[in-house]
DNA sequence: ACGATCAATAATAGCGCTACGATTTTTTCG
DNA sequence: CGAAAAAATCGTAGCGCTATTATTGATCGT
């Protein structure tokens, strides 16, 4: 009967400190109007919203966007997988997408897949876990169970840095075989006619052979010699350097190189420099990436500019726009083009 | 009284296909043991184990992190704040703290701060509204309502690659001054007595700052004179290259050159290359940051390589520890040092 | 002046999961 | 063999928020 008789109080939950309902209190409006001033300031009036703002002022008020995502099945997050962030290329993308991001409250939560398909698999089973607003996944590449996880989801699905294959939904990026066949027409318009593509981890990195495939073609149509050398391992000065080396072991004649990227090619230019080879009078050099260091060089570097950080804000306006209700009607592929920049290696 | 009386069926709601209660009735268990199953496996017995990992099989499962975080109080993320991403050394932690928390199933959320505290601040704030299992910060140096937000919170919040300072909870990192004086005495000891600082953004950039300010006290208290030369911009060899120029205009007697990072490095090595200027017999230049290219240019960089893997393996360490319960008591402070690589530039 | 119309606000019912105590089953051992 | 201890499982009550419907108050045309 009396109070001690009861059973003890009901064990409480762990909590946030403040929340809406605080600010609701405070500013003494409902909940649902605090909820309603978050999401659609326009929709509240002039009183209640300054009410509320000072309210969320004062107590210091955080969101949690769980709880909300929770009740709105789905989250103000975006999942983005590359292969590594550690290369500059996808930094560049990962940067200018988290930049546009954040403009919508957005976040990105970000995941390494370093080339590997079953690796992205785990990342996308994670990934969806968080309900999030949109995924975007490096080429366009997937294993089975990829393709079927992300095959029952309303959400958008980005494929970036690389078009020309089937995609799951949209694709923005470019044509990597077309930077092989721009490189080519290049040091053959330059009269170049014994070529080599300097290639780093190809096996893995199917862009690198994209482009490696388009240059071999194009220089091939046009009756120029054009040959590979290759290194498994992930590309570097030291192994363009090497790599270097065995291409004139290999073909003394070559006028004409073409390299993955630009860490190989500097790595060229430095082992020329060493043998005392005439850049581009005796070997011409291109590379790929335009890094900060390419023009800068001696000589500076002739090299494709790829559209990195084009491709990240072309990715963020897609989610913008869908998550504003646009359909993602002809839109779907968005070729973000490269430029060649002729410089004095060339 | 007939059924077209009674109020329409009250309104659905949004929803995921699968839920736990859908692989606990398929396994014949109850949703708390399916619930235990996923956190604490060892906790279930080996039939119940079977049932269950089978009917999440079957049914293609995926939990909802935003459930579970709300229940729990904290999520399965982690929030990561640096200036940039396309910074290397930046990239490197992130990546490599990547790497170690997956294994966690901790996923990363990543914010760039642009080495702007007000930016910082809103990310805190919206990286706090996902309730992290930690947080990680760039640097010791933020604002005050930085500082206030984070005071109250009670996960782990770590503050990477600088020391030396007050910190909030615990730090991860190096000495940047300690980095300077290692290349002052460094250029010392090869007999050179009039030196140069080469430095960008280091209005913006106080680990650079402080890697020079390292760098003139060492030189100083030797004997030495020691000049500043510096940029407003970010780092790029196009930058050293210029400012290497314009420290041989102002001291033109300058015999050792200090850099604030490798891209300035090489971009000094590329100037006196073209000047015919003779490294290292007439000039001495040491590097900052070893990166990709320092090891194969002409000469080979001397250069200090800090440890940026190290630190990203060393939060997330951290942040294991945390979340198994220990008390992170002693271990506040972590020193990953730097090493001197010396190669043929001094 | 009076219902109709519209804008602003409030009440309600979960979203899918976890923590906790309670309950059931199994094991241990005097 | 039976009671106590340990192991395994379950039931309950929210976590903090959003979406939807319901309600209130203000505006308006005739």
């Amino acid at each position: 009967m009396d109070d001690r008789m009861r059973k003890p109080p009901r064990n409480r939950r762990k909590m946030q400190s403040v929340t809406m309902s605080d600010v609701a209190e405070l500013a003494n409006v409902s909940p649902s109007t605090v909820s309603l001033f978050l999401r659609k300031p326009e929709a509240v009036s002039g009183t209640a919203s300054q009410a509320i703002s000072r309210a969320i002022e004062k107590l210091n008020y955080v969101p949690n966007l769980m709880a909300g995502g929770l009740a709105a099945a789905s989250s103000r997050a975006v999942s983005i997988l590359v292969p590594s962030v550690r290369n500059a290329f996808f930094a560049e993308t990962v940067a200018s997408m988290q930049t546009a991001l954040k403009k919508q409250r957005l976040q990105l939560i970000l995941g390494h897949t370093e080339y590997d398909e079953q690796e992205e698999e785990e990342l996308v089973r994670m990934a969806l876990s968080w309900a999030p607003a949109a995924i975007v996944l490096t080429g366009l590449s997937h294993s089975p169970a990829t393709r079927r996880l992300l095959a029952n989801v309303t959400i958008p699905v980005i494929e970036i840095w690389e078009l020309g294959g089937p995609q799951i939904d949209a694709a923005i990026g470019f044509h990597h075989d077309q930077v092989g066949i721009a490189v080519a027409e290049h040091l053959i318009q330059q009269g170049r006619r014994n070529l080599v593509f300097l290639g780093a981890r190809m096996h893995q990195d199917r862009r690198a052979k994209q482009r490696c495939d388009g240059f071999l073609r194009a220089a091939h149509a046009a009756g120029a010699v054009a040959k590979v050398v290759e290194h498994p391992d992930t590309a570097s000065a030291e192994i363009g350097s090497m790599l270097l080396a065995e291409a004139l072991r290999l073909h003394p004649d070559t006028d004409g190189i073409a390299c993955s990227n630009d860490h190989i090619a500097v790595g060229a230019l430095f082992a020329c420099e060493r043998l005392k080879i005439a850049v581009p009078d005796r070997l011409a050099v291109v590379g790929f990436g335009d890094l900060s260091f390419s023009a800068a060089c001696n000589p500076p570097l002739t090299t494709i500019r790829p559209s990195g950080d084009l491709i990240g804000r072309e990715a963020a306006r897609l989610i913008e726009d869908h998550l504003n209700g646009e359909k993602l009607t002809e839109s779907r592929i968005i070729d973000t083009r490269f430029t060649l920049q002729h410089r004095r290696s060339s």
